[in-house]
DNA sequence: AACATATTATACGAACCGGTACAAAATTCA
DNA sequence: TGAATTTTGTACCGGTTCGTATAATATGTT
């Protein structure tokens, strides 16, 4: 529970007086605070109160607010972009591979300690994306990636002639992205799992054929 | 400019002070301020300066921040149930209406009088809708008559033999909203509307078969 | 033990927030 | 003209928000 993976630690501990919390797990708690409450919905104390850390300690380990926000989404796109990595590269056949990707999206989703939380982006960074063009940028840059993805792979399954020939990749992607988007969606307005794995399903059989 | 639609208001004046801002008007812009911001990005003074009148007359006229959310939001689902009604009634071929939907619903996601605004459910009541419920089911309910609405379109077009025998109108309209929900997202992360229609007819193409 | 260093904890300040009391203004009615 | 009625505008209230100055604490270094 405690085991470092790769050198356990052995850092010669720095100077001054020890931080009383890990700068991941502090992170994680902050972004988790964002998650429910949104940006402009969630205040310093509220960082304060999930992480254990007070104002000032928070300011000194990452920035203020604006800062803290933006590192939790990019990590957010981290998480998202690996976990679609894996699924996308899983083996099977074409609606297997993107069932994985629903159900791994899903999994994100729905991985809240008691309530769902939908999608991080599509929950939080979208509404303060207008009027803030830092946080926009990293939400079109995002999509685009997972655009590009989601089409490289439909483009293999293509070749591969798991689609027909006159499949359009392009269009397809844009399909899959819309169905990721609808989940995130109503996952947040209160869909359960099963509801949404259904929808999966079913928009996985027309964009597949 | 100012004449009436319907009596030109010849309605005897009320008794005390006659009032200085026109109540339909006066929510229209509390509206766009909560459409740019998001609910907790705006504050009383916000919608105060959005409005042209001051704190306690808003209060008076429309209730408090919450009461006054629920109003536009509840007036946005009227207008867009009104303008999609329009459009999936409309003549043609079911490509040619499905693009009116989409243009329709374009023409509400950048009507803003410089700026871009997306949708107003998505871009800043799904935020909300985790920590509130009253919001979070208006957003369901919404959501579920549009779905009905497309799927009972798309009913009618494949009886009428614009689709396959074998298509299944539940699915096609998870799609057909999916697409709703990708466009009304990419729109506040910055996609232009040209970039969206395309993205529409793709989707469109797909979907019809 | 004394000093240097880094973090934590308390407390403060200026601005903002949602909401409201109260007086001033504008109108109708008698 | 003056009373009644309704809205407006100002000013205030308690609480919150973000940020920071300052003191207390816990460690390593000498």
């Amino acid at each position: 529970m405690h085991g470092g993976t790769k050198m356990d630690k052995i850092e010669k501990r720095p100077r001054g007086r020890p931080r009383a919390y890990e700068p991941e797990v502090a992170l994680r708690q902050a972004a988790d605070a964002f998650w429910k409450a949104g940006y402009s919905g969630t205040s310093l104390d509220d960082l304060s109160a999930a992480t254990g850390m007070n104002r000032p300690s928070l300011r000194a380990a990452f920035g203020d607010k604006h800062t803290i926000y933006l590192r939790a989404l990019a990590d957010y796109w981290g998480l998202k972009f690996a976990v679609m990595k894996v699924a996308l590269a899983s083996p099977g056949t074409l609606p297997e591979v993107l069932m994985r990707v629903y159900d791994s999206a899903l999994d994100i989703y729905f991985s809240g300690d008691e309530h769902v939380r939908g999608c991080f982006v599509v929950g939080t960074a979208i509404t303060e994306a207008l009027g803030d063009p830092e946080i926009q940028d990293v939400v079109t840059g995002g999509f685009r990636k997972l655009d590009a993805d989601f089409e490289t792979r439909l483009r293999e399954a293509r070749d591969a002639g798991e689609l027909k020939k006159d499949a359009d990749p392009e269009a397809l992607a844009m399909l899959v992205s819309a169905t990721m988007h609808t989940i995130a969606i109503r996952a947040r307005a209160g869909a359960s799992r099963a509801e949404l794995r259904k929808l999966a399903q079913k928009a996985v059989g027309v964009i597949t054929g």
